[in-house]
RNA sequence: AGGGGCAUAGUUCAAAGGUAGAACAGUGGUCUCCAAAACCAUCGAUGUGGGUUCGAUUCCUACUGCCCCUG
């Protein structure tokens, strides 16, 4: 409705939208992202990019419910298996690399889906947040976190209330991580993040996107998350943690605070009967399932799709979202 | 069937003749480089009927349910 495109042809001052298009496939985990994504991009001629913290590296497929070979139909899929586990990976990472990705995928003339659940990324992608890279921040931080083990984490709070009172009152004193990233920000900038944040919180999209988000609901979607971790341990799971472990994984990496790695670890190391693991792994997942639903709701502009108004008939969600796709001006149909 | 024990939040467990606590689950939220992370907030209970008492969820009693032992 807002399409600029459409006031041109009414007459009107005209300014074609610029952006380049960008389709967005979202949801809680286990809602059928991965499916709904592969017939997706057959349709409108994309190529995906994995929105996925964990699926970037490669020895970690079961637990991450990573799609395999033959399920992507010959459709490109990018951001998966590029990473060895005990790689750093975190959201500078991800944004750098993905917009190498497109780059490459507008210049073979295709449309990019970002597809995953990890909002944050998207988010990153979607609206090109800056966060000022820099090498030296990695220093800052050991620096800072070893002073939060010494002196305590209100000694940094009460330094980050004098630095950045705004920050202070939005960050809460026991969130140790935030106040940390903020102080390390003032000292590497001389800058308040309070005020770059909300620089970059004016930011709108910088892609002509949809940004589906498919849901169903909560209760089935638990239940679909207790029968998907059953399922992975059938299929493997305590073996590919062992194996990891065997390389050398640990619960230090990034990769190994995935769901259903950390506690296999604990597992695997007599800290947890295999029940409490399997009971926590199921219970942590609903808990992010959950916060991902949080993280959306507040997202602006979301195409919600939830499958129970669609009858659970993946047809039909399929035929909505082109007609989206076709009204945002993301995708012709011939 | 006889004897004993237990009934407190969705679950596991506290406490007390005068305001019933916690953990976990559940729910809501924060998030702008660890985000599958980290953090915050919040809902919610004395099995049922009598009796004693100023007052019972607590003491007594019957019932109901569950558990254990004996047969």
């Amino acid at each position: 409705m807002d399409r600029i495109v459409k006031e041109a042809r009414g007459g009107e001052a005209s300014k074609i939208d610029a952006r380049r298009p960008l389709v967005v496939l979202t949801g809680p985990t286990a809602a059928g992202k991965t499916a709904l994504s592969v017939r997706l991009a057959k349709r409108i001629k994309g190529e995906i990019i994995s929105a996925d913290s964990m699926q970037v590296y490669r020895h970690m497929d079961i637990g991450s419910a990573k799609i395999r070979q033959e399920e992507m139909e010959g459709v490109p899929h990018h951001m998966i298996d590029i990473l060895e586990p005990w790689e750093e990976f975190n959201v500078v990472v991800f944004q750098r690399m993905v917009n190498q990705c497109l780059e490459e995928i507008y210049q073979r003339g295709n449309i990019p889906l970002l597809v995953g659940g990890t909002g944050f990324y998207i988010q990153a992608i979607l609206y090109q947040i800056d966060f000022t890279e820099n090498e030296e921040n990695l220093l800052i931080r050991q620096r800072l976190e070893q002073l939060a083990a010494e002196k305590g984490s209100s000694f940094l709070y009460e330094r980050l209330c004098q630095v950045d009172a705004a920050a202070a009152q939005v960050i809460h004193p026991n969130n140790r991580k935030r106040v940390i990233r903020a102080l390390e920000f003032y000292e590497l900038t001389g800058q308040k993040i309070s005020q770059h944040n909300e620089t970059e919180r004016q930011k709108t999209a910088a892609y002509r996107s949809a940004y589906f988000v498919l849901t169903d609901d909560r209760a089935s979607l638990y239940q679909k998350i207790d029968r998907r971790v059953d399922q992975m341990l059938e299929e493997g799971l305590i073996q590919e943690v062992e194996s990891l472990r065997k390389q050398g994984c640990h619960r230090e990496m990034v990769s190994m605070q995935g769901l259903g790695y950390k506690e296999i670890l604990d597992y695997l190391e007599g800290k947890l009967t295999r029940e409490q693991a399997v009971y926590l792994i199921k219970r942590d997942t609903r808990h992010f399932a959950k916060r991902q639903l949080t993280w959306f709701r507040r997202e602006k502009e979301v195409i919600w799709l939830s499958k129970k108004d669609y009858q659970y008939d993946e047809d039909s969600i399929l035929e909505q979202m082109l007609k989206r796709l076709s009204a945002l001006d993301i995708w012709e149909q011939d």
